[in-house]
RNA sequence: GGUCGGGUGGCCGAGCGGUUAGGCAGAGGUCUGCAAAACCUUGUACGGCGGUUCGAAUCCGCUCCCGACCUCCA
């Protein structure tokens, strides 16, 4: 169907990518945990995901993507003693958890859609799914690989390995290593061994969630709702499983442990990691308070930047690094993508507003041009390589901006190579990226009307030119680039954008 | 301490055995009333030390530095 392939974390090395129903991607993403505003890995990391949701899509197979919502079961603090993040946050803001899971995905859906983020197909929720992942401690329980202490109920891993003998391979750990002296184990005395985790936990009279089980009044552990959840919508084995790089280990390794723990196979066949962003060099991580937020970046208040940045720039700024790739914020390096941004979103305008006549010769750069775009979907074929896909675009700019010119060797193109390249950074930008022009219409209405004005006021600037009158010709230019207007005079007239 | 990943030009960031990555910034030029934009040309590079090879940023060894995971994290 297609050329394309991809990194199996699972394997450690590219794969040609062969779903397992022909023209069916079953696609699973973890999402957030939603007690506070979400920050700026977390977008990365869907960012990353929506592009390879909207290629699969693209290149034609009908996808179903599943992002959980995760509103309970993630503690706080070390092993399994900590509060429920969600419960911790509803008591310090004063509110129903629920109302602390509604405030925080109510954010987290408007910053996805801020940075035009498609919804997946479906968002199912850990609370809502309380049913199934007893159900599959039970299964769990069934298959011997689970045991009941005081009312909670642990993984065995240690049966579970010597029966399946795969615990660690995602992660590459070997729970020897893993576990052998390096930690003080306090409070763990329920547990047979460190490696085992809880599936379900007994919740004291303290805490604010927690359901009816066979086993206690308790609450689920964190890696079990991605295991219920993926398998009941996408069923035992899927395509692929995603998510940020600081969940391989312990999340994702448990996730595929519980699964075979219940059914005897492993979910997903690739697994798919995206890398983490970072900030002076070091991972931007919400606990640590190496961050900065969307909102910040906005606005430009924070000690990080000079200015704001726009959503669409923060987006172009990270697709300019693989995914797989840590990427690394910077003021220097966000206003360079902003001036790259701009220049290849001109640069489309103006592609999509040629209207070519068909020329009696045909010279090379025609070739050249089928040529570049190939060689675009050759790159998002490559692991969806954006930094690669993006320099091949920036490669056909040149010959975009030079038919301006109307030199001939530029216009003498195939109506057809035209009308290709044309398709090609439509779909690239705005389908596959999911970028938006942020400086153009798009039935904007007040844009438009700004349009009608602004031409009004070219003409009245040229008709002062054609009488050398440069001081109200500068002066128009100059007041309207105090309201970041910018004025550009061409070979073909003259035109405006928004700055 | 264990495991894994990385060090590329002024900045960001691809590449991973031989070919220009790309963007931003810099230099020179064309165009322009001037400017901006655009177009053309262009310099600066692969942490260090050895080795393999006709040839290494790319493979191997050693070494220095950084990061991630091992505990909640996208």
């Amino acid at each position: 169907m297609s050329g394309l392939q991809v990194f199996n974390s699972l394997k450690k090395e590219k794969e040609v990518f062969e779903p397992i129903n022909e023209g069916l991607v079953g696609m699973y993403v973890c999402g957030p945990t939603v007690y506070s505003d979400v920050h700026l890995g977390n977008i990365r990391t869907f960012i990353s995901f929506d592009i390879i949701y909207r290629y699969l899509k693209y290149l034609g197979y009908k996808v179903r993507y599943v992002r959980n919502i995760t509103d309970v079961g993630h503690l706080v603090g070390d092993l399994d003693q900590g509060e429920d993040k969600i419960a911790e946050r509803a008591k310090l803001e004063n509110l129903e958890p629920m109302e602390v899971v509604q405030k925080y995905s109510n954010g987290f859906h408007q910053m996805m859609d801020t940075f035009n983020v498609l919804p997946p197909s479906i968002e199912p929720r850990a609370t809502g799914h309380i049913i199934e992942q007893i159900e599959m401690v039970q299964k769990i329980l069934d298959n011997k690989l689970a045991y009941v202490k005081n009312g909670s109920v642990y993984f065995d891993t240690i049966k579970f390995n010597k029966k399946y003998k795969s615990y660690g391979q995602l992660s590459g750990r070997v729970i020897d290593e893993l576990f052998s002296e390096t930690r003080e184990l306090k409070n763990q005395s329920e547990k047979k061994h460190p490696a085992d985790f809880a599936i379900w936990m007994k919740a004291d009279d303290r805490h604010l969630m927690k359901w009816n089980s066979p086993w206690s009044v308790g609450f689920p552990g964190w890696h079990l709702e991605c295991s219920a959840m993926s398998t009941k919508y996408l069923g035992e084995k899927f395509d692929i499983h995603g998510g940020g790089n600081d969940l391989k280990f312990p999340h994702h390794e448990n996730e595929v442990a519980q699964n075979m723990g219940a059914c005897g196979c492993t979910p997903a066949n690739y697994w798919l990691h995206t890398n983490m962003l970072l900030m002076n060099g070091r991972k931007m991580s919400k606990s640590d308070g190496n961050t900065i937020t969307p909102l910040q970046l906005f606005t430009g208040e924070s000690e990080h930047i000079t200015k704001g940045y726009s959503p669409m720039v923060i987006k172009f700024f990270m697709l300019q690094a693989h995914y797989r790739s840590t990427i690394d914020l910077s003021d220097e390096a966000l206003s360079a993508a902003e001036k790259g941004y701009k220049k290849i979103m001109e640069a489309n305008k103006f592609l999509q507003s040629i209207e070519h006549t068909e020329p009696s010769e045909i010279s090379e750069v025609d070739a050249k041009i089928t040529e570049g775009i190939k060689g675009v979907f050759t790159e998002l074929d490559d692991d969806f390589n954006t930094p690669k896909t993006l320099a091949r675009l920036f490669e056909l700019v040149p010959i975009i901006n030079s038919y301006k010119d109307g030199k001939a060797e530029f216009l003498q193109i195939k109506s057809e190579t035209v009308a290709a390249l044309q398709k090609c950074f439509q779909d690239v930008i705005f389908d596959i990226f999911g970028l938006q022009d942020e400086y153009a219409s798009g039935g904007n209405t007040l844009y438009d009307s700004l349009d009608g004005v602004m031409n009004l006021v070219i003409e009245l600037r040229q008709e002062a030119r054609s009488k050398k009158d440069w001081a109200t010709a500068d002066k128009i230019r100059d007041t309207l680039a105090k309201e970041k207007i910018v004025i550009k005079d061409g070979k073909e007239g003259t035109s405006w954008n928004l700055n």
